[in-house]
RNA sequence: GGAAGCAUAGCUCAGCCGGGAUGAGCGUUCGCCUCACACGCGAAAGGCCAGGGGUUCGAGCCCCCUUGCUUCCACCA
């Protein structure tokens, strides 16, 4: 027995109740079976800071509905979840909450300091895993797993060590971005470049004179946008050809304030063209500089602390921010007479991406991954379509990346990480990289020893992610099984952070890559295109839509309408549309159900069974809506496993609206109600066949096919609705199965029935025309006519008989008439064309002959339009041998219907005129 | 400086890598509370697919140029 059903469906009473049935079977939960293929997605996963957003709600939506689609095609499915601790996230979270509470973190110490994290961690990581449960992802939960659990952290240390071992990993005084306010280094891929309006100030120093003194006569100009930093300069530079400035070269000048010598070096990194063609050069604290210097032999000398302030070899302005000294030592300069003029200039500057506090080059000690050999496997394996893109633009952001690398800073001078595997000696501070303290210092015996305090990017846990989380460095049946993984589905906003990094470190580690496909998606933004953004307050939160519309409605908006890597717009508007959507869906079914039930009632005591029919009771409407439902689903399948998700479920949303809803549904009420109820009877004899027509047999067929067609619809819909079609599925079948581990529907031959999809496709056209004659003659929607189908076509009047009751009930037709000419038909009665014949519908009233023959002459137009298209193409010789031959068929068979139609028309005109 | 993407109905976007734009939702107009659904039903209006060349029998789709918007990368001090 079906359980009763609301009128509008209410997804905030269901959805809970089926996630908790579902994690209750276990139906996420995925176990190595060799009988069956493997296919793995890992998430990517969400920092432990993290609250659903948006974009998370994206993310899992496209990942839940691939998982799903395979789960249901057969696949031993296995959504990997787990958590990443964000480092440098969550440590900024936890200072923050610590000032509240009037603690500073350095006075905490390393070891309170990470009981708290762990604390938060406890406290919050739980949080986004709820969340990501209210969208209904199916992940496999009892295989969680947390960037710093024990095993993560294993495979960081052997990854680590291992790498050092082949010189992958060094350590050395390189130039790094550094954040003052963080107070760490950062990577290149973290340093986002702003437009800022700043100012090029024009500087001189004097050229110095053979005998060592400072000329006052001759100088050199140059612009820099950060004067501060004359205080490290240990050159000048001209371009070696710039004849301006050649008579120079190997001469000395004098750094003002400082009163350094330092010399005039040539090299080709200097701009002719850009300002005075002059650079002044600090190794310390400019990237370029610093290749400069190295190719000069030029001292290196660190004029600022790690807080940006100056430090003790900036003399006087020891000390002092770095803004601050900027404005004083400008005015010093000026003093001197040496400022040559200011400039308003507008430039990028490198911010930190998650302080945007201007980042300060600098000169230090960090540990390195070199990047040179590493990279070269993940880029071939994209260039030989080993590793595939979606959407295909996205390779050229990849090798842009990858054909510009350099070394990839992971040292991070934070305390909430994976920390350094390197011990110093404390006597000789010999390095020792191992999985554990060294017990003695191969160098000088000493037994003591001091591991490193930095610990390492947060990125460089992620990149094992693929193949850590199935259990590496163990050689476990997990991972052989389902590695290497099969699509990654991510935002292309980090690629360069974490896609090339699992590709290469895949390779490295695993000797395979780490999967077939990345899958991008693009950013939500708000109604106005804008990020959403905490500073902005656009942001949409995903709980309150599902709060309010459902998960379903949610995940249907997300996906219906983007393709691969888009961005798109978030409306209200279009989550409702989505919500109206599963109403439409729930009210289906729930129409379906209650004739289920009400088909047993009317035969009295003996309730029938709806069995399946042989084909022959199936009427042309029932084997047209299931030979739609199987071209459907082929094209579904075909869009899913190219990824293709909006498109696919448009197409199901179409055919569910559309074709299933608006038209068979109508279409089979009359079988399904008693016939003595149809008023599309009006005498004893037609009532008697009619009666016949509603007999048990037919209206077993239409109940059958309606189950059957909307059980294959609610499959389709699964992967991107799943709350709605369990709900419905299992009340449908009035047992407590799951259409989540149901067989995915498949095209089969059978179900083509290419003549009854013709047919009724005339007699939707045939409806569509009387309906809109009706429409635009103002008839009264109650009233009801006679209609005559005329056609000298048998084939169409069987169609029309065939198909008569439904067709009466569509038409509003008080009695239908199908005949080979139009004898007994009114003159004044209006005409309708379709291909192969015309329909006419007296009305007791006198029609406007006029506005009928113009009715008929806009048709005329328009088939004269057509006419002369296909004409056109068909008389083109070049057509005609060039193009494809069904092309050319397919004209001719559109040249006969248009002129058949034209005989039409201007025959009823002839009649009327 | 280099690169990519976008420009299709009033709005927001699809258009399955060359074959009539019956494209979707929202909005608009008209008519309907038709016994699944007003979160609904029926009908309609609305687009020389940014502009200009080219390739082709045929171009929204491919190539080139132009214009406008967005983004990414680089960073010349």
């Amino acid at each position: 027995m079906s359980k009763e059903l609301a009128k509008t469906y209410d997804p905030a009473g269901i959805e809970d109740r089926l996630y908790e049935k579902w994690l209750k079977n276990k139906y996420f939960h995925a176990e190595v079976d060799h009988d069956k293929t493997p296919f793995t997605i890992v998430i990517p996963p969400p920092n432990i800071t993290g609250q659903l957003h948006m974009g998370h709600a994206l993310d899992n939506t496209m990942q839940d509905i691939l998982i799903r689609f395979k789960r249901m095609q057969g696949y031993n499915a296995l959504w990997q979840p787990g958590t990443d601790h964000a480092s440098i996230a969550t440590e900024v979270k936890i200072i923050e909450k610590l000032k509240e509470e009037g603690i500073d973190k350095n006075d905490l110490g390393r070891e309170k300091f990470l009981e708290r994290a762990w604390d938060w961690k406890k406290e919050y990581g739980g949080r986004i895993v709820s969340q990501l449960k209210k969208m209904g992802s199916s992940c496999d939960w009892d295989r969680e797993r947390f960037t710093m659990d024990e095993g993560c952290n294993q495979a960081v240390t052997e990854v680590f060590v291992k790498m050092h071992e082949k010189g992958y990993i060094y350590k050395g005084a390189r130039m790094i971005n550094w954040c003052p306010v963080c107070n760490t280094s950062i990577s290149d891929a973290e340093v986002e470049y702003q437009e800022q309006a700043g100012h090029l100030w024009h500087i001189k120093y004097p050229v110095m004179n053979d005998d060592g003194t400072p000329s006052n006569t001759e100088f050199l100009t140059f612009a820099t946008t950060r004067p501060e930093t004359m205080l490290g300069d240990t050159a000048v530079a001209i371009h070696p050809e710039d004849e301006r400035y050649a008579h120079l070269a190997g001469k000395s000048v004098l750094l003002p304030i400082v009163n350094r010598v330092i010399p005039v070096v040539t090299d080709t990194y200097v701009d002719r063209e850009f300002g005075t063609g002059v650079v002044k050069i600090t190794p310390a604290h400019d990237p370029n500089d610093f290749e400069v210097g190295k190719r000069h032999n030029l001292p290196v000398i660190n004029v600022m602390n790690d807080d940006a302030t100056i430090n003790e070899n900036g003399g006087k302005y020891q000390g002092m921010g770095r803004y601050e000294a900027r404005k004083a030592i400008v005015e010093e300069l000026e003093g001197l007479g040496l400022l040559v003029k200011i400039e308003e200039y507008s430039h990028n500057v490198g911010t930190h991406d998650r302080c945007k506090t201007t980042i300060e080059p600098l000169v230090k000690e960090q540990w390195f991954v070199k990047m040179d050999e590493l990279i070269k496997p993940a880029v071939e394996a994209v260039k030989s379509g080993s590793i595939r893109l979606v959407p295909e633009r996205m390779e050229k952001i990849y090798y842009n990346w990858t054909d510009n690398i350099r070394d990839w800073c992971i040292s991070r001078q934070l305390w909430w990480g994976h920390r350094i595997p390197a011990y110093y000696c404390d006597e000789c501070k010999e390095v020792v990289v191992a999985g554990e303290m060294p017990k003695i210092c191969p160098k000088c015996g000493c037994t003591h020893f001091t591991q490193d305090p930095d610990t390492l990017d947060t990125w460089f846990s992620s990149a094992l992610w693929p193949f850590e989380t199935l259990g590496w460095p163990e050689q476990t049946e997990d991972l052989n099984y389902f590695y290497p993984t099969d699509v990654l589905v991510t935002g292309y906003d980090i690629i360069f952070f974490w896609v090339i990094r699992m590709i290469f470190s895949g390779y490295e580690h695993m000797g395979e890559k780490p999967f077939h496909t990345v899958l991008f998606h693009g950013l939500v933004r708000d109604g106005q295109g804008r990020k959403m953004s905490k500073s902005l307050g656009n942001g949409i939160d995903p709980l309150e839509i599902i709060e309010k519309y459902g998960a379903d409605a949610l995940r249907l908006t997300l996906i219906t309408g983007n393709a691969p890597g888009n961005d798109m717009r978030f409306y209200y508007e279009r989550v409702e549309n989505s919500r109206n959507f599963a109403n439409k869906v729930w009210n289906a079914s729930r129409f379906i159900m209650m004739n289920m039930e009400q088909g047993k009632s009317v035969e009295g005591e003996k309730a029938i069974e709806i069995t399946e029919p042989a084909v022959s009771d199936l009427q042309p409407v029932d084997k047209w809506i299931l030979s739609r439902l199987n071209t459907l689903v082929r094209d579904v399948t075909d869009n899913m496993e190219s990824f293709e998700l909006g498109i696919a479920v448009q197409k199901v949303y179409d055919f569910i609206w559309d074709e299933f809803c608006d038209w068979y549904i109508e279409m089979v009420k009359p079988r399904l109600y008693d016939a003595k109820g149809t008023e599309a009877v009006s005498d004893e004899e037609k009532a008697k066949e009619m009666k016949g027509a509603v007999g048990a047999a037919s209206r077993n067929a239409a109940l059958w096919t309606l189950k059957t067609v909307l059980i294959d619809a609610l499959k389709l819909l699964h992967p991107y609705m799943p709350f709605i079609t369990e709900e419905i599925f299992c009340t449908l079948q009035s047992k407590e199965e799951s259409i989540m581990i149901s067989k995915w529907p498949v095209f089969t031959e059978e179900r083509c029935f290419a003549k009854e999809e013709r047919d009724i496709e005339t007699i939707k056209e045939a409806v569509r025309g009387i309906r809109n004659v009706r429409s635009e003659m103002n008839v009264a929607p109650g009233r009801k006519t006679g209609v005559y189908v005329v056609s000298e076509n048998e084939g169409i009047r069987n169609t029309f008989t065939e198909g008569k009751l439904f067709f009466a009930s569509l038409a509003k037709a008080s009695e239908v008439s199908i005949q080979g000419d139009k004898s007994g038909i009114a003159q004044d009665a209006v005409s309708v064309v379709i291909p192969g014949a015309t329909l006419y519908i007296p009305f007791t009233e006198l029609v406007d002959i006029a506005q009928e023959i113009e009715r008929l002459q806009k048709e005329q137009t328009r088939l004269e339009g057509e006419l002369a298209r296909v004409n056109g193409m068909l008389s083109n010789e070049r057509f005609l041998s060039k193009a494809p031959e069904e092309k050319v068929a397919a004209e001719r068979e559109k040249l006969a219907k248009y002129t058949q139609m034209m005989e039409q028309v201007i025959q009823r005109l002839g009649q009327l005129q």
